[in-house]
DNA sequence: ATAACTGAACTGTACGGCACAGTACAGTTG
DNA sequence: CAACTGTACTGTGCCGTACAGTTCAGTTAT
């Protein structure tokens, strides 16, 4: 007698079906990514090397995949922020202006460079309305996301006094604003910022910034 | 005999076919922008009162209604900016800092409340590499559309020297990064920015960039 | 002017073809 | 023995078209 007259479907265990899993992750979320949810079953089975039998074996709809390997995408740490090293040395940096310059880089060169964070976030935000689930782990990966790594560095600077800062929350948006939103939003816009306009953005940015918040 | 033997289709003409030429048009635009392009052209045809032949006889095929529509959408000038007034009074203004605070909350409320801004956006982003004939109007839509009327504005506040503006283009992209930016940023995430961080986001906006750029 | 005529545009339904989600099953691999 | 494969199948939904009948706008005839 089975305790749960409703079992749905019990999940292949074992090592090689972590593997084929994995094959299968991979190939959904390379799909999903590039050619949006219309993808077809067929197609990822086909693109993980695995039948798709396999695919319901593990997963037991397209749904659930889908929002299995978008909300793991959003959860992977890679997406969080690969920018996260710089600022610890941002509250001890000795030439702040510097240290700020090379975040700013840093960040834009990652927030361009990352191609899957911008399909990622289309993609979301297409079938958002579809799969509310999602809404979680979306607005955590968001700008809202990085904000308290951010907002403590900003907070030490001011506390050592290298820094007059009456609104915090403002001055982290503003940063952002100055350093990252540009290579968002032109990134939405499928149009490249230039490598010379980027440059001039962030180092004219923390001019801006410093010239605001400096003590 | 016909001059043009692949004569693909004459579309309708006449006072009639205009207004279901219309209605077809605002239903199509409506439920493309509320379920994507997988919208079924039954549910279309159903939306506008309009027989689906109907539908096949004005625009030939799925796609050429939905670049029609959407390109149609991105043209209006509506979503090009219904923020153009507050520009011509910006360089005449005596109190900038009124004026630019005013221009700047205009613009918040304008993103804000523009629901179909925004689907246009996410719709166009996603179906683009599909319909890369969209790109062209998408790019006019974007923030380089607005761009030669603010540059202008602030040329002409410079030449009166009211302000010391060494890089246009940079000044131009830092008012669109303080004042607009955030908006569009946080929209695209689904979280509203509330009421008084707005406010305080474009006070203090106008606050940096005058202290960066006030003569 | 009113009635009859005319042709283009519209309607409703039904259908062909195709792609895709999900399943069944017999056989294979580790 | 559990997991995987390959193929074939069902069912469904949707694009696009065919066809037979109806509405509408304008022109001509009376």
């Amino acid at each position: 007698m089975n305790a749960q007259p409703a079992a749905p479907k019990p999940a292949p265990g074992g090592a090689r079906a972590a593997r084929k899993r994995q094959a299968v992750v991979r190939a959904a979320r390379d799909l999903f990514l590039r050619e949006g949810f219309g993808v077809g079953m067929d197609a990822i089975a086909a693109e993980a090397g695995v039948s798709k039998v396999t695919v319901y074996n593990h997963f037991g709809s397209k749904e659930a995949l889908f929002t299995a390997v978008v909300a793991g995408a959003l959860d992977e740490p890679l997406h969080q922020g690969p920018e996260g090293p710089d600022l610890s040395r941002l509250a001890d940096a000795e030439d702040l202006r510097a240290a700020l310059t090379d975040a700013g880089h840093a960040w834009a060169r990652a927030v361009r460079a990352d191609d899957e964070g911008r399909a990622l976030r289309t993609l979301v935000a297409t079938e958002l309305h579809r799969f509310p689930e999602l809404g979680r782990a979306w607005r955590a990966h968001g700008p809202a996301g990085h904000h308290p790594a951010v907002a403590d560095a900003l907070r030490t600077l001011a506390d050592r006094g290298r820094l007059e800062i009456p609104d915090l929350e403002v001055a982290v948006l503003q940063l952002y604003s100055l350093l990252v939103f540009p290579q968002m939003v032109f990134e939405q816009y499928g149009t490249e910022l230039d490598e010379d306009l980027s440059e001039r953005l962030v180092t004219d940015g923390v001019e801006m910034f410093l010239r605001r918040y400096a003590a």
